[in-house]
DNA sequence: GTGGTTTTTGCATACGCATGCAAGAACTAA
DNA sequence: TTAGTTCTTGCATGCGTATGCAAAAACCAC
């Protein structure tokens, strides 16, 4: 008896065909949807296949076709949940139509980093970016290949990039009115990276229209995104000597961060004493440990849209980048004061219609 | 003038021998650690390499040398922290030895998915799974071809598989231990799916351990490791005629879940009425929001072996398959009671050292 | 300068699949 | 039955890189 040892290299169409008795070609084509195959050869190759258990081999394929079915997806911040979901979304989408990710964890937000460059070698359809700006570099590579990218919840300037984001302008001024509504006088807000400009996008909004409804004094601290970072931002914004009782967080993560510390550290209360609004709706903020009144930015639409983008600039390489925003709300919990007026609830939610 | 349209295709190995004036199997080299090239040939190489922006196709590369680089991570439960953070410590590990990850959010906890079975087709070097447990075709298959499997934080039968995995006994047991020491009398546990190894062992070394100590009564509820499975068990759990005053959870994510449920639904206080402890301690669980006590289960350690196991079977394919545990400890928070003996606080960290 | 050793280089081919083309098989209509 | 169509099939080649082998070049010691 012989027992076979060590790892086999795996069946190829070559094997396939010759226990079938056909070509490699037709073994090719039997695989191939629409190609010319008689359905009785197609169903022996099949079974051929079947008890060798072979599999195509993607990488000779995509080396035939040129195009591997991979989508490159950058994150900067997966510890932060909506990327997590954002990620989840795309993972499943994609797969329903054959493709898979291939997954690159970028350092900081904002700049390029060097390994994104290899995305390339790897000969992905696309390149999906969250909160990651691309170099100039791999952008005129893209460009030039016809690889399209997709920023999900960042602006770009470069031409070649397409977007999808939420309601970044929208979000900022009715949770501005939102606070005004809601009797607060001294204005805080957190923003992302310096660079971001999401998150200055945010800012800006906030800002003006503050001052517009006649609150030009709006103090500002940076948390970079990360839970440490915001956390020292909220005790920049309390420390002052005229503390604020309201701040807008530039995304849930950083409001979660907002509120220990503003509990924990300061002991004040929410809202009672203070206004804690945030930015995504990621799941978390529905937990009653946060109970974060924040605007919604669903991970799901943007996904859905980041993909047809893809499929239209595949379909179409000539075709210009496209910008999309994809629809929030305001969704009311207890982080932040309620106003006295204009607050009705439906269906058991929240709602404030001014 | 003439203005180049549409996409372009990438420059290759020829093309750059081409400019430089050799051979392609001279610029093949030129990439090669190791290889035979000229130190001025290679200079001359590189440059033009440069020039052309030329990247290798790594297609073509795994194609010939039957190694992608590209290992598959599967994950069903993105949207818990704790896999998160294991996905991004995996990726950065990786990406350190110039290798990247596909990745495939499989569906439901426990049993396969037919989805995973096309990993193969990429030619992966090698398998992780989380909280997955593939098919028998699927480990036959890698078996067969030398991919190694190596599933984190679950338990695995099957010989070919290996495993990494936190300190699940020690863990259920020292947490018995200390909620008796806390002065707990009435004992429950949210398990995770009922086909989860990991949490079986957990769960009996619990149960057996509170038995041989004097409390052979624990109620039990499944939360399929998911949010609201855990709040609906934790309800169960608390709508008894005699509910628990102490709940060990299979998982961080599901114990913050029980805090939800066991402070907003059932008004208890947290640790005063009701002590909930977890497993993994996540980022999340060191928030003031939860501050949970809890059994560390360090994910950049089971990355990191994880890894190591990886590459030794790549090394060693003959070498049969590992178990490893990697040591986590009792992280003293908020969310239960301390026993007023045998805490000590080193360093700002509380310590229970019975 | 010579013979021998070591390095460098190119040629040819393989990796596994896809596909244009032409030959062969099957089928249709008269 | 035959000529004309339509389907199937195999052959040959290409995709971009790696590598064994032998030829060429460079180097070395004397």
């Amino acid at each position: 008896m012989k027992r076979v040892k060590g790892p086999q290299r795996a069946p190829t169409e070559t094997d396939v065909a010759k226990l079938a008795g056909v070509s490699q070609s037709a073994v090719s084509r039997a695989f191939t949807p629409g190609a010319s195959v008689a359905k009785k050869t197609r169903e022996r190759i099949l079974e051929a296949a079947k008890t060798l258990g072979y599999q195509t081999n993607l990488m000779a394929r995509s080396l035939a076709t040129r195009r591997s079915n991979i989508v490159a997806l950058a994150i900067s911040n997966l510890e932060n949940p909506f990327y997590a979901q954002v990620a989840k979304e795309l993972s499943e989408r994609l797969r329903d139509t054959g493709r898979h990710i291939l997954l690159f964890t970028t350092s900081a937000d904002g700049t390029a980093d060097p390994e994104l460059e290899k995305v390339l070698s790897y000969q992905v359809d696309a390149l999906i970016l969250t909160a990651t700006i691309p170099s100039h570099g791999l952008t005129a590579q893209c460009q030039k290949n016809g690889i399209p990218i997709v920023q999900i919840n960042r602006e770009s300037k470069i031409s070649g990039i397409s977007t999808v984001r939420g309601e970044n302008q929208r979000a900022a001024e009715q949770v501005a009115e939102f606070l005004i509504a809601g009797g607060h006088k001294k204005f805080g807000l957190i923003g992302g990276a310096k660079g971001s400009n999401t998150s200055q996008i945010r800012q800006e909004a906030f800002v003006g229209h503050l001052k517009i409804l006649g609150f030009p004094s709006v103090k500002i601290a940076y948390g970079d995104y990360s839970f440490q970072g915001a956390a020292a931002a909220t005790r920049q914004l309390l420390d002052l000597d005229n503390p604020v009782d309201a701040i807008f967080c530039a995304s849930d993560y950083m409001a979660f961060a907002a509120l220990d510390v503003v509990k924990r550290e300061f002991g004040l209360r929410v809202p009672e004493d203070i206004s804690i609004v945030g930015v995504d709706d990621v799941p978390e903020a529905s937990h009653s440990a946060y109970d974060l009144t924040t605007y919604s930015q669903p991970a799901a639409s943007l996904a859905e849209e980041a993909i047809k983008i893809i499929d239209q600039q595949i379909a179409h390489p000539g075709r210009r980048a496209q910008r999309r925003e994809v629809r929030g709300q305001l969704i009311l919990r207890g982080s932040a004061r309620l106003p006295n007026h204009s607050v009705f609830t439906i269906a058991g939610k929240k709602i404030w219609q001014p």
